[in-house]
DNA sequence: CTCCGTTTGTTTAATGTTCAAGAAGTGGTC
DNA sequence: GACCACTTCTTGAACATTAAACAAACGGAG
């Protein structure tokens, strides 16, 4: 792959990324790869389950009463119904989801932590959180954990199908 | 979850995530998993295969004589050698890769990208390459763009079963 | 009240990934 | 040359994810 000409292209010539575009982009590929296979392992070692997983049991266990509904559990977490949908089974397998049905909308489900499932959080957190600081934060300087926090936030806003004010348009 | 006690201790607390710290990793989680998807389901439409397995092309097309080994091809995608075996089987399956034995080691495999691979790799890289910088690059200051390639770049080295010189283990 | 477009959540089948086990070849030692 | 620890790569089964199709309920318009 060659870089594009300077002059003016005929015809749209695509703008291929630059030698430290190339790095960046490698690099960020090549961390998360290791770092998302690395967590996954440490949980599905230590919890029993891949590191999704242990973040939706999260989100549950940060929600009023341990609950949320299956859409807003999706958002939260960023995946699609259909993915959740199996997911919840298969903790609720485990013993450590139960569902229940919304009263207010029968066709709505709630997901709902149990305490068998808070009780795995209990015992995992602490291993799940080291494992994170050693991989990430006692590597970075507070410089580089500002700037990414800034950046992964930039990133993410521009890949929402548009969070904030979806349910109001006319205001943007 | 509750930041741990100032006072000393005194059985191993764990030490929690800041509250900054906290932000900045669910963003990461958040950014990741959105662009992880995104990009994956960019190349299924276009290309007809996930993220990971055009980036085993791309490795391939970039290779001396368009082949890797099996083992060099995997640490170089940041896969074990079983996902691997499982990817170059379906590629072959699309006549994008085909395996060629090693005359000089005869447990050893080459992944060779065919006419075929490069083909496609041509035709779709453009629309690839402006998926990603229309997620990542556009939206990034060049000093944001610095600073995330060597924040990855520490990231992944802290994660590598110890790539440099992991064959001279006593110069380390 | 009925109709109808939308939302909610699940299901199925195809595809991809992991883990553990194993076949085959290598290279050094006795 | 027989042995043995190690490397290379593959396999099969269990598990996870995706995409498309669907049933059920909602809620506003007429």
């Amino acid at each position: 792959m060659k870089t594009a000409p300077a002059s003016a292209p005929r015809t749209e010539e695509p703008r291929w990324l630059t030698r430290e575009e190339q790095r960046v982009w490698r690099s960020y590929i090549e961390a998360s790869t290791l770092l998302e296979d690395h967590l996954d392992r440490q949980l599905q070692r230590d919890a029993g389950m891949p590191h999704i997983y242990y973040g939706l049991l999260v989100k549950l266990a940060e929600s009023p009463h341990r609950r949320l509904r299956m859409t807003e559990l999706a958002m939260q977490a960023k995946i699609t119904r259909s993915r959740l949908s199996h997911a919840i089974a298969r903790l609720e397998k485990n013993g450590w989801v139960r569902r229940e049905d919304c009263p207010s909308d029968k066709r709505g489900q709630f997901a709902v932590l149990t305490e068998e499932g808070y009780e795995v959080l209990r015992r995992t957190a602490p291993g799940h959180v080291a494992a994170v600081r050693q991989a990430v934060f006692e590597r970075l300087s507070p410089e580089q954990q500002e700037s990414l926090g800034e950046i992964m936030r930039i990133i993410a806003e521009g890949l929402q199908p548009d969070e904030a004010g979806a349910d109001l348009p006319w205001l943007r």
